[in-house]
DNA sequence: AAGAATAAATAAACACTGTATATTTATGGT
DNA sequence: ACCATAAATATACAGTGTTTATTTATTCTT
């Protein structure tokens, strides 16, 4: 009657083993092939065994989306970080910079965190918001501190409509709480480089777009226009 | 020893078929479960005859995207055409908005062409350059007016290397032979309106920015104001 | 008109995939 | 020593894209 206690996670880790290998195969051949039976094999293991680590495929992309993410947002804040704290906008270059350089380390985790390199997958949002405000939250912090020394330019911002306000409540608690208004000129920052980035890994950009860093440095640079006010 | 020729394509139409077929199945259950025997079945045919039609599941794959293309440029020239030619600043806006509505309107259309729904298959670009350079022209010509006119503001631009002007003339063969500068900036704004809609589409926007018109639209006149000089 | 040539369909099979079920093996608590 | 249970396996099912060989049907030539 009495439950036998699950064995000592430091002696058989196969939750973190298949996780690994699950990276392996998508370095070498994309996220799109991640096969449960591929990683079995491999493993030296029979495929329903991981269904003792892992509900199903979907649960071990969560996961591997949310170590993506950690990663991701690890670099932001680092990136950050390494930039005095009152040089503000050499601080948002700095995660620019950042941003486009870990997904062209990581083509493949920035497809599996912003593609739907998978039939049919979905991202439960619930689970992975806390990693990805993080992940954000490096830019949200820096646009909070200009805001905050008076250098924000962003005449006539949208609002945020009231429907939303309760997603953006959930969004704060996990980003860092902070202002809304910072919050929003952020994920429109985002937007910016994530467009150019993402054009750039899936090969959609037109071929002088090649020329990558010259492309992305001056759009990084209008963003600084746009948004910061000279000191 | 002489051949048949084959039979009249207007009677046994089976090739515009079966793309019907997969429109209409990407349409209900999303680009990701597109499946070569479920098309067969809603035909009332056996799989293997779809590859009478098309030699692989990429190739009817490329045929979609490149019938997308054709309608997502259509839709982008006839929002163009609108608008009175001397209206350029107005032509800008009806084409950035006639994106979003036809990416939010056609979903798995626009992560068809753009995103990477389908395990290991990557879009081959002669193939598809043609129809993809099309849908860019109409963006692409407005800004090209913009420039002749004397209004294109886009100092210090950065430049295409020489390692890339190949490239570059190819697409330039499809897309209108248009001016370099202007083919680049074109390409920067795709960029930005695609960072904003790909992010809305993928439900990757924060929550705030489900008010996308207002975000969107202030999107577009902040482009307006960084590249086009006031008349 | 008869027969040969060939296009286009099918039938069957192969190698995969994720997943469910039942069974076996191994471990730890009483 | 016994037994409950965790964790592995074996097996099977339904699905996938694709290949091969075979059949059916159509068209051109004689």
């Amino acid at each position: 009657m009495s439950p036998r206690p699950r064995r000592d996670k430091q002696q058989s880790n196969l939750q973190e083993a298949i996780k690994d290998t699950a990276w392996k195969q998508i370095a070498e051949t994309g996220a799109a092939t991640l096969s449960l039976r591929a990683i079995a094999r491999e493993l030296g293991i029979t495929a329903p065994a991981i269904y003792n680590y892992f509900p199903d495929r979907d649960a071990l992309v969560t996961a591997l989306i949310i170590e993506a993410y950690t990663s991701f947002g690890d670099s932001q804040l680092e990136a950050r970080d390494a930039i005095p704290a009152e040089n503000l906008t050499g601080r948002m270059l700095a995660i620019g910079m950042a941003y486009r350089a870990w997904a062209l380390t990581h083509p493949q985790r920035y497809q599996l965190i912003f593609g739907t390199p998978l039939p049919g997958y979905v991202a439960p949002v619930e689970q992975v918001l806390p990693s990805a405000a993080r992940s954000l939250s490096a830019l949200v912090s820096v646009v909070d501190e200009i805001r905050k020394a008076g250098r924000l330019n962003a005449p006539d911002f949208p609002e945020v409509k009231d429907e939303y306000k309760f997603g953006f409540e959930m969004w704060q608690k996990f980003g860092g709480n902070y202002d809304l208004l910072s919050l929003s000129v952020a994920t429109l920052i985002w937007a910016r480089v994530h467009g150019l980035v993402s054009l750039e890994i899936s090969h959609n950009l037109p071929p002088f777009g090649a020329n990558g860093d010259g492309l992305y440095l001056y759009e990084m640079l209008a963003v600084e226009k746009q948004f910061v006010k000279p000191s």
